[in-house]
DNA sequence: CTGGATCCATGATGATACTG
DNA sequence: CAGTATCATCATGGATCCAG
């Protein structure tokens, strides 16, 4: 009423003024597929299964006003690409902690038709891992996933990394193969989880699998504490 | 076909499921307001100024719905308590995170008509002392805001603490009595602050004083770093 | 092909007034 | 005190189309 802009809250409240960037439907999911590195136009229409195109271009418009995402229109380049400034990637606190929440609060299985992008089962696993203090050594995961990509895990003494690998595939200590929602399934099954599953295909030593199945105990969150029996 | 629900992402993402449930208009703000307590519909209306009672409403139910948010109507009695349950009250590091978000990012000072609330504003300085480690020792500031009843808030060894004091004013180390944007316009300025301030009212010893005014100098964030001096 | 824009339908939100 | 009723507006979804 006060304000000029209608979609202000016009509270003099950090909160509602950080809201008032971010808070807008799929801003943030925009800003997440961003945190990972540059995209164009149409990965982030792949990734956000669901976003309309005009509905992309005014949260890309509204993002990159409020600088927390910058285009690069090079002349003479087809593509445009889109990436996170300072101020965007100093979101990744606040996506945690959202992310966790979601974790521990609304922990569905994946339902059939749901589509399942690797990268956010992955991101869930290596934040819980961290949050629990998680120390598995010194280890190396390679994730393959037909059609998007692969992904390097690494640990290191409490330490979790989780990487894009665009190259061929480096050296790891065990090896994952599985389709998207066999890899979603797998990891979001309450342990104990059996490690000759059909849909998986994971290679290494045994020790080195022991080690795997062992760190992710703690996925999804309480399923090691208890696990409520319900759908 | 994918959601029957037309307001859900369809996405396997945790993130995405968290927003399905907080990311509606007004949503977290509502959880922020029942972050100190509980509340009636009209204490909500209040702090919240600008939000119709219809949408109010709305939020209230779909933050039952989802177990966010828990309403004690009693019979016999005309209010209706709301109260945040234990998965309500796990949002708080996620707000905080972006609370810190919008401190760091979108520090403007209050505008003139803006509506202050002097809870978000301490909130504000609370968190900034805790996450900068700030240590005064064992300290006890009592803040008395005209309207908006009296705050405590109080330090011990780099922990910080926030109340809302319903009582009688309690003892303290200082004591600072100003209106709500007085205090806002005296916290949100940059240090060095003029302990004289025409109108804000600041008691108790030389020395309480001068630790009061050395914690705050980390606030608002980066401004005891450096000042952009431009023009 | 990428990176959108346009048209239309609908649901969510805002403004204002009123009620059990 | 705690909402509901009514109307207006705006943001978003769905589908299609277009320019470089």
């Amino acid at each position: 009423m006060t304000g000029s802009d209608p979609r202000s809250y016009g509270h003099f409240c950090m909160l509602a003024k950080a809201l008032e960037r971010v808070g807008d439907r799929w801003a943030l999911l925009v800003v997440r597929d961003l945190m990972s590195g540059p995209k164009r136009f149409t990965d982030l229409m792949d990734r956000m299964a669901g976003i309309t195109p005009k509905t992309l271009t005014r949260r890309l418009r509204d993002l990159e006003a409020d600088g927390l995402v910058e285009a690069d229109r090079e002349a003479g380049r087809r593509e445009v690409w889109y990436q996170l400034t300072p101020a965007g990637e100093d979101l990744q606190p606040a996506l945690e902690e959202l992310l966790l929440w979601g974790l521990r609060n609304v922990a569905e299985p994946p339902r059939p038709d749901e589509p399942v992008h690797p990268e956010h089962v992955l991101r869930a696993l290596q934040l819980q891992l961290q949050r629990e203090g998680v120390d598995a050594g010194s280890v190396r995961w390679a994730v393959h996933v037909p059609g998007t990509g692969n992904y390097t895990f690494t640990g290191d003494g409490g330490r979790w990394e989780l990487r894009s690998e665009d190259g061929p595939e480096t050296t790891a200590d065990i090896s994952i193969r599985a389709t998207r929602s066999a890899l979603a399934r797998f990891l979001t099954a309450p342990p104990p989880r059996d490690p000759h599953t059909e849909d998986i295909e994971i290679t290494g030593t045994a020790s080195a699998i022991r080690t795997f199945f062992k760190a992710i105990d703690v996925f999804p969150p309480g399923s090691h504490i208890q696990r409520p029996l319900d759908a």
